[in-house]
DNA sequence: TTTAAAATGTGATTAAAATCATATTTTAAA
DNA sequence: TTTAAAATATGATTTTAATCACATTTTAAA
């Protein structure tokens, strides 16, 4: 968890419930508020003019999304979707900032959280630059383990051919037949259509 | 400029030499420094294994690179490469933090920067992912002229098609053909093989 | 100043992923 | 429980950037 959810309540944030598939806000908006996610799955993404949708990033209970561009005085790079009934803290961008000053933990804290996005975005971005569309699902599979403390033991990746695809920047029928070669080589393993890794 | 060179000084920093071409850290390598550009210039960048590059960020004088890694305990995901010779003032790790500990004003300041950073990459990838050479080419130069303060004037491009090549990660002679697509089109214009936007 | 290397340019060919079309299976909603 | 929608699957075709090969021009180094 990013900021204790009481402190965030205290400081007057409000929690939210968003239906699975509502928008929290979109891109080009100005951001109004900080974000926490106290229950649920939220989703940020862009589309492009064909409707090709690329995944930034998705986040979980406890953490937070949407923080950068409180900073800069820029309006958000993607939009932001609730992938599963969510409830979410929110709380004025100004009341946010006031938080962030009084309290200098909350600082290193959004430093190290930053840090990761950065490091973890020049990783996606390198893969997706140089790497074949094997190479791309690994690396994404990988993240995905490492996100969720299961580096090294084998688990069931719980996402469609066609999130992956959309996390990786390929169309699914692609990942769909990369996914078989790999399945042959033993790379992943696929039983009754469910991923494993 | 990030950090007042004088503070840097005090605590510690000295100022080192790289010749045009000479590297400043490694790909994989676990950071041992923080890094601030006295002058110069300098290039992080990934190579796959077919040799082809793609350049992540690049540098100049009073900008510090390279420290998401201090924060997090990670290993370099990039290379640095000074790509002219190139000044930079170099602090330990442990006194950069003990430094950043010490200055509030620090603190608040990379977050900042590492906002506009997470900010910028987001948009990379966006383009990258999504969109034709044209609009990646498009997005690359607007994004270098927001850098250098030249949003709303017709400015030469510094850089070779092939190191264009590098930052959207197409091809040399993609490039050139789009470009020269460009140039009819009037988005661009080119004189004497210059590039001007 | 000469000369080698780098950068630009262009045509031809290839490779690889996207696209299209359509079938089947699974999942979730009415 | 039925039914519609979503997900998976697969073959055929197309598109587009990569690759290859080589010529010319510019730049920088000896």
């Amino acid at each position: 968890m990013f900021v204790d959810q009481d402190i965030l309540i205290t400081w007057g944030a409000i929690a939210k419930k968003y239906k699975k598939g509502e928008f929290i806000f979109h891109e080009s908006e100005m951001p109004q508020y900080f974000h926490q996610i106290i229950s649920g799955r939220v989703k940020m993404y862009n589309t492009n003019e064909d409707g090709k949708e690329f995944t930034q990033a998705e986040f979980t209970a406890g953490e937070s999304f949407g923080e950068p561009p409180l900073f800069i005085e820029q309006a958000y790079p993607a939009t932001a979707i609730a992938s599963e009934d969510t409830v979410i803290l929110k709380i004025k961008k100004m009341r946010f900032l006031e938080l962030m000053d009084e309290y200098p933990l909350l600082q290193k804290k959004i430093i190290q959280l930053f840090a990761k996005r950065i490091y973890s975005k020049a990783i996606t971005v390198r893969e997706i630059v140089n790497s074949s569309p094997e190479s791309r699902i690994i690396a994404f599979l990988i993240s995905f383990k490492k996100k969720n403390n299961k580096d090294h033991e084998e688990i069931e990746i719980p996402y469609t051919r066609q999130e992956i695809a959309n996390f990786v920047g390929l169309r699914v029928e692609t990942v769909i037949r990369t996914l078989h070669k790999m399945q042959e080589k033993q790379t992943v393993k696929i039983l009754h259509r469910k991923l494993y890794f």
